[in-house]
DNA sequence: GCCAACGTTGGC
DNA sequence: GCCAACGTTGGC
């Protein structure tokens, strides 16, 4: 089982909306690595929701219910359903003010939407930030 | 609002 | 197939 982190705008779609309808199809995965690492996903693994703008943290968590799939209106994405919010989010200043985060993707490559998050990031995650 | 860091497009 | 011009994303 894998974790993954899925970037969305919140005035676009947000984990409000996810936790109101339970389920979403994720969708809007344009870009040509985003759509890479998206196909990699397996039924059950778990996404990290982030919030760009405003907002830039980790806001909560959600699982993967489908395979990857292309939609013909809405290109590629991924069913997905409302895990958990973070009582404290993990805001990205964090995230790069730690050493531990050098080399992940989303201090690396601030514009890619969909990404895996490596063991030995999950883990500094997992037990200090969570 | 600006702009760096990408990605895409189209002329050659 | 190259690359200049343009478009987009997202942090600042």
């Amino acid at each position: 089982m894998a974790y993954f982190l899925l970037k969305t705008e919140p005035s676009d779609y947000n984990l409000d909306l996810l936790e109101k309808s339970k389920t979403a199809f994720w969708d809007g995965v344009a870009n040509n690595l985003a759509i890479k690492h998206l196909k990699t996903i397996q039924k059950g693994d778990l996404c990290f929701i982030y919030h760009t703008g405003n907002e830039k943290a980790i806001v909560g968590l959600a699982k993967a219910i489908s395979l990857p799939k292309e939609d013909e209106a809405k290109g590629w994405g991924v069913d997905v359903s409302f895990e958990k919010r973070y009582s404290k989010p993990i805001t990205l200043s964090e995230i790069k003010a730690d050493k531990n985060f050098e080399g992940f993707d989303l201090v690396r490559n601030s514009r890619l939407s969909v990404m895996p998050v490596p063991p030995p990031y999950l883990e500094v995650l997992l037990n200090k930030y969570l």
